[in-house]
DNA sequence: GCAAAAGTGTTTTCATTACACCCATGT
DNA sequence: ACATGGGTGTAATGAAAACACTTTTGC
């Protein structure tokens, strides 16, 4: 199988789709073009992956340009080669998705961006080259794993209330679930910490705070638990 | 986002997990390398794509070429893509695992390989390149695709038996299932053809034969069946 | 005192598991 | 007649679903 030049006339990049959670609407960052192709779109944010980059690596430093977070969820999803996706050449891209928390973020415009923003994922119709299907394959993603792992607690702040955990659930799988059955299922996993800490300042009976117990959940996984919801 | 020249100093490549069962174990199609790198060891079937070439068409040329099958099934799972997973040069390969009906093929051996032979799962310790890394993530996505979709079918002869079905099923997940209780749940699915014909020449008592019903499938899962083992 | 969300158990329904014997065929 | 795998039902258990009222706070 010997290398010929023909086959490295082509590029490869990544793409992010990057999902936030508000307490209301699951979004999603996207970038206003910059340059051609597209210049003006809205798209993904994306970039070549560098000759001496492995591919997580550029998923994670197109996050960290974008947001400046580190060390969140982040999972390669699926790659999109078709010949003509990109009008520059041939170009094929990783999708990669990542989970992060909203309001730790200050979104910054990139070199490659006008604009950053998070777009709620209902209202988005249309994207740049192929972004569209991918945020799909995406977003089809995330609601498989958020039933079998216990990834949905990256969206929250690391104290939440389990009305806010509910939200974000029935906000991911776009169906509404039942209070005790959502609370009595999620609480007999025994992966939350219950605070001794109540919210503030609100018009209402004030709930309980939790956190996500990484250790408890840790050493449930060994013993052979799975977290399903 | 300019495009530079370094960018396209790479290549990349398909790789291809075929699946097949011969009625006993699960088995995979390997290849024994014609040229270096890694000369005359097992590798996993696979080429660069080309450059007119999607990377789904790039994964069936493979499979074509080394099986003479087309339309099987074939599904995409990861892309590897560390900086040194190719010695001669930053090659990123796609991985995809097909499944296969081990009795309709005849093997062949293609250019880039000297012998092509199914060799059992658990046999195999070691593979060229990181092969062996790719092998095992394909293989933890058939069992827990195998769960979810009807794919198991696609392993077997047009007509089967029940146990020959039970067989795959405990092979590919590793466990022993209970005869009644498999039987009862399949056929409950509804997604069987219980054809009017017999095992022959058995010393024991024929067992009926089956056929999976994609027309029954299908339109079960229009009114949104998921099939669950 | 009223609005707004928090918190809490029981019953019904359904799916999963465990389990043992007779049947049809080839040799 | 014996060895081999084929084929069948029921009872017990556990998980999921449906469902309504009281509590605590801010205004």
């Amino acid at each position: 199988m010997p290398f010929q030049n023909e086959f490295f006339k082509s590029a490869f990049s990544v793409d992010n789709i990057i999902f936030g959670f508000d307490s209301e609407n699951l979004k999603v960052l996207l970038i206003k073009r910059a340059y051609d192709p597209f210049m003006g779109e809205w798209a993904l944010p994306g970039d070549l992956v560098r000759p001496d980059e492995d591919l997580d690596e550029a998923a994670f430093r197109v996050l960290d340009e974008l947001t400046g977070v580190k060390d969140v969820y982040l999972d390669q999803v699926h790659t999109f080669g078709g010949v003509n996706r990109h009008p520059k050449g041939r170009v094929i891209t990783v999708a990669y998705y990542s989970l992060i928390n909203i309001k730790n973020v200050s979104i910054r415009a990139a070199s490659f961006a006008d604009q950053v923003a998070w777009k709620e994922i209902r209202s988005i119709d249309k994207l740049a080259f192929d972004h569209y299907e991918i945020m799909q394959t995406c977003l089809k993603r995330l609601r498989r794993d958020v039933k079998f792992r216990p990834i949905g607690f990256e969206l929250l702040p690391p104290k939440f209330t389990l009305t806010e955990l509910q939200r974000l659930y029935e906000s991911v799988l776009e169906q509404d679930m039942d209070k005790r059955n959502f609370r009595k299922k999620i609480l007999s996993m025994n992966v939350l910490k219950h605070l001794e800490e109540q919210q503030q300042n609100v018009a209402h009976r004030p709930a309980m705070l939790y956190s996500f117990d990484s250790e408890k959940y840790a050493s449930a996984k060994e013993n052979g638990f799975i977290f399903e919801l």
